[in-house]
RNA sequence: GGAGGGGUGGCCGAGCGGUUAAAGGCACCAGACUGUAAAUCUGGCGGCGUCAGCCUACGCAGGUUCGAAUCCUGCCCCCUCCA
C-alpha cells in the first residue's frame, strides 16, 4: 500500500484514520515538503473531553510525533452564541467564566496527550477574532465569497432540507464561521489543514472554498471515520455519562474497564486507532480467539489508559482489575475509594446509600432495584436486604469493604476516624 | 397577516376526563449463559422512603371538575398550506 509517502499520511491511512480527503496527492506533497501545521476544532460546552473525541486527539498527536505543528482551536467564540442543533430547549448560554473553565478543563485533557511547551502545540480561541467581528465588513469582504447555492449542496444541510427540518440562520452560519476560523488560522499561524470527524466535512470544505477564493490560498481538509461499536452503538457511554478523559470526572480504574469490555469485532480496530503499538504486535492479538482474545482487550486497556493518565495509573488500573477479576489478591489501590467516618457507621449507614454515594448508582431507589435485581453484592456476597445498614461489624477490623454493582463495577469503602 | 396541525419520560412514539408514573420501541442497568465479548432469554428502568406511603412529571401560567397529559383561557415554541 504504496499510497502515501508521507510518514503521517501512511500512519494515518494504514491505522484507518481516513475517511476522507480533500486532495490525498497534494497534501501527501505537502507532507513531504514541510512542516505542516494543522488544527481541529473542538466545542466548548463542557469541562472535559470524552472517548468521542479521542480520535481527532489521537490524529494530532501522530501528527506532532511525526514532526509537524498540532492547532487545537477551542469554540470560546462559537460557543457564546450557543450551539442550536440541540433541538428543543433553547441552551443555556455559558457565561464567560463558564467557558473559560471549560477552556481549561479541555488543555488539560489535551495536554496528556500533545506537548503545548514553547514551540510545540499550539491552542487557540476563536473568540480572539469572531469576538471583534462587525456584521456589514465581514458581509461585504467575505459573505460575497460564499454562495448560498454551494451551501445548499452541502449533505449536512441537505439532510435537513430534505427531511424539512428546521435549519435556523444561525445555524447555517456556523459553517461560515467555521470556514473563516480556518481561513484566519492559516493566516496568523500559516495552518494548511483541518481535520475533524466526518459530520464536519461540509464546514472543512466550506473553509477551503473561503480561502482560495478570498486568500488565494491553497488549504485541505481530512476527515475520520464516525466510530460506532461492531454493534452499531455510538461509541462511549456509562452509567455516568460519558467516557470522559478527566480523571476526576472518571478515574483511570473506569476508563481502562471501559476498554477492556471492548467487543472482540472492535479490538483490532480499536488497538489501530487508539494505541501507538506497531501494526505488527497488533496482527498478532488481532489473531488472537476465543477467550485469548481478552489477552488483546487487557493490551488495549493498558495502552488506552496509558495514554491518557499515564503509565503508572495503567498499571493501578491493571493490578486492580487483576485482583477483581481474576481472584489473587493484588493491590485494589486503583478502585474509586469512598470514605466514611467511623460515628457515622455506628449510627449504621443504609447501604443504599453507600452505592449513590459512592456513584455506582445515581439514586437510592436505583440501589433498591439493583438490590432486588440480585446485583449488588458486598465483599463478594449478595446483598438481599434493601434495607441492610452498614456497621462496624461489616469491616470485622478491616479499614475497607468493597461495593460492587454487578460483575464489573465495583468501590471500596474505608472507616476513617472522625 | 390568514387557516390548519402539533409540543408526552434520555430518544422515538401511543394515550385524548378517572383503573395512567403514562402502551410500544430504542438506549441504559441487573440476572442467567459465557470469556469482564457478542447473540439470546428474564427482570428492571422519575425522586424520597426500614415499604405504609409521600412528592414531582405530559411546553408555560391560570381555570373548570370529586378527579386533567386528556376539557377551557392566555402565553411561548415548532410544522404545513395560503398571502
Amino acid at each position: 500500500m504504496a499510497r502515501f509517502r508521507s510518514e503521517f499520511l501512511r500512519i494515518l491511512d494504514e491505522r484507518g484514520f481516513i475517511y476522507q480527503c480533500t486532495d490525498p496527492e497534494g497534501l501527501d506533497e505537502l507532507f513531504l515538503r514541510e512542516r505542516v501545521t494543522a488544527y481541529v476544532g473542538y466545542d466548548c460546552t463542557a469541562d472535559s473531553l470524552h472517548v468521542g473525541h479521542l480520535l481527532t486527539i489521537m490524529m494530532l498527536r501522530w501528527l506532532q510525533r511525526t514532526g509537524h505543528r498540532p492547532v487545537a482551536l477551542v469554540g470560546g467564540g462559537t460557543t457564546k452564541v450557543g450551539d442550536p442543533s440541540g433541538k428543543d430547549e433553547t441552551r443555556r448560554l455559558l457565561s464567560e467564566e463558564e467557558i473559560e473553565r471549560n477552556k481549561r478543563g479541555i488543555l488539560e485533557s489535551l495536554s496528556r496527550f500533545l506537548d503545548f511547551s514553547e514551540g510545540g502545540a499550539l491552542l487557540v480561541d476563536n473568540a480572539t477574532w469572531l469576538d471583534e467581528l462587525r456584521y456589514i465588513p465581514f458581509l461585504r469582504e467575505y459573505g460575497r465569497h460564499l454562495t448560498v447555492n454551494r451551501m445548499l449542496g452541502f449533505e449536512s444541510v441537505r439532510q435537513r432540507l430534505e427531511r424539512e427540518q428546521p435549519l435556523t440562520f444561525l445555524e447555517f452560519n456556523y459553517m461560515v464561521m467555521q470556514a473563516y476560523d480556518f481561513l484566519e488560522l492559516a493566516r496568523r499561524h500559516g495552518c494548511r489543514l483541518q481535520m475533524g470527524g466526518s459530520d464536519q466535512w461540509g464546514n472543512i470544505v466550506c473553509g477551503i472554498e473561503l480561502a482560495h477564493k478570498k486568500d488565494r490560498i491553497r488549504l485541505f481538509g481530512l476527515t475520520c471515520p464516525l466510530l460506532t461499536t461492531a454493534s452499531g452503538a455510538k461509541m462511549g457511554k456509562t452509567v455516568k455519562g460519558a467516557v470522559w478523559l478527566d480523571p476526576q470526572k472518571l478515574s483511570p480504574f473506569e476508563y481502562w474497564q471501559f476498554w477492556r469490555n471492548t467487543e472482540d469485532a472492535d479490538v483490532g480496530r480499536f488497538l489501530r486507532l487508539f494505541t501507538e503499538l506497531p501494526l505488527a504486535e497488533i496482527a498478532r492479538l488481532e489473531r488472537l480467539e476465543g477467550a485469548e482474545i481478552n489477552e488483546a482487550k487487557k493490551v488495549l486497556a493498558f495502552e488506552a489508559t496509558r495514554l491518557a493518565h499515564g503509565e503508572a495509573a495503567a498499571r493501578r488500573a491493571a493490578e486492580a482489575a487483576r485482583a477483581l477479576f481474576e481472584g489473587g489478591g493484588g493491590d485494589v489501590a486503583a478502585v474509586p475509594v469512598l470514605e466514611v467516618s467511623r460515628s457515622e457507621l455506628v449510627r449504621g449507614i443504609p447501604v443504599v446509600e453507600l452505592f449513590t454515594r459512592a456513584g455506582l448508582t445515581r439514586s437510592n431507589g436505583e440501589a433498591r432495584r439493583l438490590i432486588r435485581g440480585g446485583g449488588a453484592r458486598l465483599d463478594g456476597l449478595r446483598i438481599g436486604d434493601e434495607r441492610l445498614l452498614l456497621r462496624p461489624e461489616h469491616f470485622d477490623g478491616r479499614s475497607e469493604i468493597q461495593l460492587s454493582a454487578g460483575r464489573k463495577r465495583h468501590a471500596r469503602v474505608r472507616v476513617v476516624e472522625g
